[in-house]
Order: structure tokens, then C-alpha cells, then sequence
DNA sequence: ATTATTTTGTGATATAACTCACATTTTAAT
DNA sequence: ATTAAAATGTGAGTTATATCACAAAATAAT
């Protein structure tokens, strides 16, 4: 399996630019494992000396508030994970949980290193994720702070079916509680929500299924706040 | 003014590790302005072309929210703004504006490019500042979901204490409009939770002026939530 | 298959903060 | 200095959502 990785490192977005001899450094610290959904990738608080390229799969960050944990953003493949660790002081300023099947190769901290300053376009590949990254926490900020409890939870389920499935069908890999967590609310509240949107025929649901009926009035129900 | 732009970029912390070469190119493309309190530096929805370096003064970086304006992040010098936009579709994704006097050296986002390429260092430099930035949305954005009044407040005032003046006495530039759209909340919020803690001898206030009593009740405010 | 555990649905009650309203103070403009 | 405009303080009523409580359903474990 470890061999993998330079599967790995020439699949991934960065590796089309590299030469024979930067694949060979990164092939050399890096290693791919496979991951269950539960399975904790980063722990807020402890060291780290890894990038978690996330190849396959869905992973959710989240950190510890002062009262319940609260998940910061859903993250899916292919992406790096722990970069503000990496740069910074080595301690781990979220959690990062998988939350559906996942393959990540943990490289280390100095090969990524090396790769940043060996290849421009990858760096820069770097920058534009942080940047993205940044308008999405942006986003859901405005989402959790400006928005009832009927826009947050229309915002998800509109941010699942798009950026995350491609699809208005759904297998939605996350609990209520979750989903309170997610949108800043009592996993009572949402559960009133997803039963509300159903009696409205926008959503149908069936168990963990979710088929959105009705995009126009999510969309709507989300942008009226 | 205009060959202040040199000095600008010499004493810049990117500069410092730029060949001659590569200050010369920087200077042709940079031109350092002055603005005052209210001014606006970038205006979400807008399209542009260069990245802000903001070299003295603050800004306060918002967004418009689906109801209110939404304050993200105080910003004070010196600092990069703009990078999300220039990196991407060149549609400012948020607006900044001056809160105290500020000097500002507006940099040609070829220029900006061709210095992320030719310095490495310079580059690393800006992937911390993005790493930093997201970290400290993260942390706003828990304040605001997670606290009520009290321990907001008591999070923004600890902040201007420690990252912006360095100091317990500080005048603030916020009204009190702003600290609402700053921690999600009313004006009338924001005023009464003022006086409660000046009733209880945790901070004085004089018109503008705020001078903090007693950081520690500030602190376990704050942390309880 | 059966049992234990986790997740979900829904009512009743409590509460923090918003809104509206208006007086007062402060700041800016002429 | 005088007036206009903006910002602030504070009360009363309203409201969205949290919390508590428990039943039902679904999932996981033996």
C-alpha cells in the first residue's frame, strides 16, 4: 500500500507539474492510509508535523467551543488539511474527523516544504485553497450569525447537494446533532426544521436519504435569511 | 509621495529578503495614498487589479449580509489585503474600510505575482498571513455563535486591548453600530451590556475612551461563554 | 434475532436578545 | 456659537430558539 503514494503524489493536483526528481522526495515521506467514517485525522490541540492530503472521501474540521463543538466546515477530496498547523507553531488548531470513507496520504511537513519552494505552481495552488478556505468560512459565518434557523438549514442542505454530491439526491453522512453543530442550533431545532420542509414538500426524506424537491424555494428560504 | 513607494517596499517585511532587481520592478508598479476614517479601500462586488498593503493605520474588513452588514476582522498594519480576490475571479468578495488614519501602497497584482514567484520567502510570508487569517475567522466566528452578549463584548474589548493598542486605556474606533455588526448583535445590546460592566467596575468609559479595570473578570467573561 | 445504544420527533416552558420608542448626549457642520 | 445630525442610554413588549422531558424509531452490537 505504501507504494501507493506515488500513485498518490502524480494523481494528486500538485504532482502534473513536478519533475522525475520531486516525486522521488515526496514518494520517500509520504504514505497513504485508509480511514473509516469516525476516524479522527487531526486532534485539536496536539502536535503535528504532517499535511493531511485528503485523495478520497469526506472529512469534517471542527473545534472545541466554549460550550459545544462546533464544525467549522466540510472539507471533500482532493484537499490539504492542517496547513495553519504546518505553518505555525505545530499545534493543531482544529479537529478534523472523517465523516464518510476516506483515503489521506500524510506528508511531512518538510517534504511539503520543499515542494513549495521547488514548484511555484504548486504553491500557488497552496495560496488559492487557503484563500478559498477563508471565503467559506467567510460564508458560513454570515450563514450561522444572519440567518433563522429555516436559511441555515436550507444553506446546508443546498451546500450538500452541490458542492459536496453534484446531486439532488442525497446520503447526508451527518446526524442532527451535526447538523445543530454545523449551523450553530439544538439538534431539536433542526430536526423541527427537516420535518417543517417536508410537510412543505420541499425535501422528502427517508432515513439518512435526502432528495431535495423544491431547489427554487431553498434557495429562496436561504437568501431571505 | 510617489517614490515613497521604495521605502515603502524596502520596509516592508517582504522586502527586506528582495534582490535590487527585484525592488526596482516592485517599485514601478506600487503607489503608497493616505486615506482617512470611512474610506474605503476595497468594495465587495467590485472588480480589481491590485492587492492593498496596508502599512499604517486600520481597517475593518465586512461583508454584506443577507440582512446587516457583518464586520469580519479588524486589521491592522502591516498587512495584505485583497489576496482571496486576486488569487481568484477578481471580484472583491468583501469590502474594506479605513477606521483610523491609514497609509496604503496599492501593489499591481502582476507585480504581486511575479514577487510570489521570484521570493520564496515573500510567498511563505503571505501563506501565514492566510493561514493566520483563517484561524482568526475561526475564532470570530465562535465568539460570535457560542457567547452570548457579555462574553462577546468582553472578547471584542479584550482584543482592541491586546492586538490593536497594546494597551488597557485606548480610544475606540468603533460606534457602537459597529460593535453590534462586529459580534452580531443590536446597537442597543452593545450599549447596555457597556454600562453593566462599568456599573461593575470592570472597564471605564469616557466618550471614546475605554480604559479596562479588570482584565481578569474581562477574561473569565469571555471564556465562560 | 434480540438487546442495547444511538438517533430522531414533538410538546411545554424558559430566556436571551431583538425590536420599537423616545430621551439624552455627543459630534459634526454652518 | 448655533444648529443639525449622529450616536448613545434605557424601558417595555415580542419572539425565535434553547432547554427539558419523554416516546418512537433506527442502528449497532451480541
Amino acid at each position: 500500500m505504501k507504494n501507493d503514494c506515488k500513485i498518490c503524489a502524480i494523481k494528486s493536483k500538485a504532482a502534473s507539474k513536478l519533475s522525475a526528481e520531486e516525486i522521488e522526495k515526496l514518494s520517500f515521506s509520504c504514505a497513504l492510509v485508509k480511514f473509516r467514517k469516525g476516524d479522527s485525522l487531526i486532534r485539536q490541540g496536539t502536535f503535528s508535523t504532517n499535511v493531511a492530503y485528503l485523495r478520497s472521501g469526506l472529512a469534517k474540521v471542527h473545534i472545541a467551543g466554549p460550550y459545544h463543538e462546533q464544525i467549522v466546515r466540510i472539507v471533500n477530496a482532493p484537499s490539504y488539511l492542517g496547513l495553519p498547523t504546518t505553518f505555525g507553531d505545530k499545534i493543531n488548531q482544529y479537529s478534523v474527523t472523517v465523516i464518510e470513507a476516506a483515503e489521506v496520504c500524510f506528508i511531512d511537513i518538510n517534504a511539503f516544504r520543499y515542494l513549495l519552494k521547488a514548484n511555484h505552481d504548486f504553491s500557488y495552488e497552496i495560496m488559492l485553497e487557503l484563500c478559498r478556505n477563508e471565503l467559506e468560512v467567510f460564508h458560513r459565518c454570515a450563514n450561522r450569525t444572519q440567518k433563522q434557523m429555516r436559511g441555515k438549514i436550507a444553506d446546508v442542505l443546498i451546500e450538500l447537494s452541490e458542492r459536496i454530491y453534484n446531486s439532488n439526491i442525497f446520503y447526508i453522512p451527518l446526524t442532527q446533532e451535526d447538523l445543530g453543530n454545523l449551523v450553530d442550533s439544538s439538534r431539536e431545532s433542526v430536526s423541527r426544521v427537516l420535518t417543517e420542509f417536508e410537510k412543505d414538500g420541499i425535501i422528502r426524506i427517508s432515513g439518512k436519504k435526502i432528495e431535495i424537491l423544491n431547489k427554487k424555494s431553498l434557495l429562496m428560504i436561504s437568501a431571505k435569511g
